[in-house]
DNA sequence: ATTTGACTCAAGCAAGTGTTTGAATTCATG
DNA sequence: CATGAATTCAAACACTTGCTTGAGTCAAAT
């Protein structure tokens, strides 16, 4: 019990409240995971949580300020760990690091964690938010990390085309958050043969095909033909 | 405006109430796409229709029936055009259909059409609700066309192991709509440099690029390599 | 002209929303 | 024990929510 959560010099470093604190953001993360922001009262929290009305309000000032206290939890460890192992990338032999290496970096962080498949379906919803607030949190807390990835596949990718590796980062963006975004639906589009929940396994599946992805030839020929052969 | 809508045998066929509801659609399809369905009330809705309060339900009867009017109006077209262009596909002379005239067949219905990136944003915010209703839209309307082409897919990678392909397939279920699900936010990452919600530029993007990711070979190597040198 | 049924309207209902308040309670320190 | 700040509590605030009601309007059919 005696762990390094000393933030006093008294012994019991934990103030009284830490532990509501704790219980509103774990509840909160819950449900707006599975019903969004808009989708989840404040008393649907509290009720979860076991605590009194005000406490959100004492503690986070309001719904917004409760938002992003939940997001930020895990935002800030998430964005600092893919900084680490994008530095790790670059002490590595070759140079440009592999493509892997930093899809890795980017995704892994994402991934493992305890209830981190609760975030990311609290993204996915939270993607599809254009509130101005929410919309602000991602920039505030995932901008910086996310252009010095780009940077880096850049560097990867010297002859390919500035727009075509914003489109592959963005069709990233949505593969990694897909297949964890309503687990519920998809098994019934596959008959349970495979469990879009398992992070490990995501891990093997996704950082392969999105280096693979992103080593594709730049579009335009290919896409013309196909149109031509497959319309009309 | 003598067009095709006569559905009865008088002359002006269209009822009185049928351009009120055309009205509460749009205006629900506009807001709904920007702040969720659970971001949006029916005052909302109606302010901007310039309709009264009760025609809502006198049309829809609730909310969610409102919902679902909105989400079928776009999925009972999409699905049907994607099986004709599927069965196109199967006329071809190559046989299977190459890779791409079925990705092909399955994204542009989502990509062309008046006001179609309203939809899409649409669709991305209703992926990440899991209420029992919500949810079972998407098996309503679409999972009898999705799982055709996911059988075209595999017909057309006899070698890829089944799970391997449900993989691919939803991180392009992602890749189709993250780009789409909210414009603004992208724009602040690329300084402008790509305009996501062009919606030409999309399919001549997504449509090799996810075939090009559907062909990768089988991850299970290559991904523990990477992860043995980019780690630790 | 009258009837009929489809449609629209203003008003209101009960329940739920985020938020505030001011009095209790806790608990380390004086 | 007494002090005083940190925290919790029940209760209420003003407002919004989805939905209903019943009277009213309109266009076509009789």
């Amino acid at each position: 019990m005696s762990v390094a959560t000393a933030r006093r010099d008294s012994a019991n470093a934990v103030p009284r409240g830490e532990t509501t604190r704790k219980l509103i953001l774990d509840a909160a993360e819950h449900l707006f995971a599975r019903h969004g922001i808009n989708g989840v009262s404040l008393r649907t929290i509290v009720t979860r949580a076991g605590v009194n009305t005000a406490a959100i309000h004492y503690h986070f000032g309001s719904k917004d300020g409760l938002v992003e206290a939940v997001f930020a939890r895990r935002a800030v460890p998430i964005a600092e760990e893919r900084l680490r192992l994008l530095a790790t990338c670059a002490e590595t032999p070759s140079r440009p690091p592999l493509l892997e290496q930093i899809i890795h970096a980017f995704v892994m962080p994402t991934m493992r964690g305890r209830n981190i498949k609760e975030y990311a379906r609290l993204r996915a919803s939270m993607v599809a938010d254009s509130s101005p607030f929410v919309g602000s949190l991602f920039g505030k807390y995932f901008d910086d990390s996310t252009g010095r990835f780009l940077a880096a596949i850049k560097a990867a990718l010297p002859d390919l085309p500035e727009k075509d590796i914003y489109w592959r980062f963005h069709a990233m963006l949505g593969a990694m958050v897909y297949p964890l975004a309503n687990p519920g639906r998809i098994n019934r589009l596959t008959a349970g043969a495979f469990d879009p929940s398992d992070v490990e396994e995501a891990l093997g599946q996704l950082v392969p095909l999105m280096a693979h992805m992103f080593r594709a030839p730049p579009p335009a020929t290919p896409y013309s033909a196909a149109e031509k052969q497959g319309n009309d």
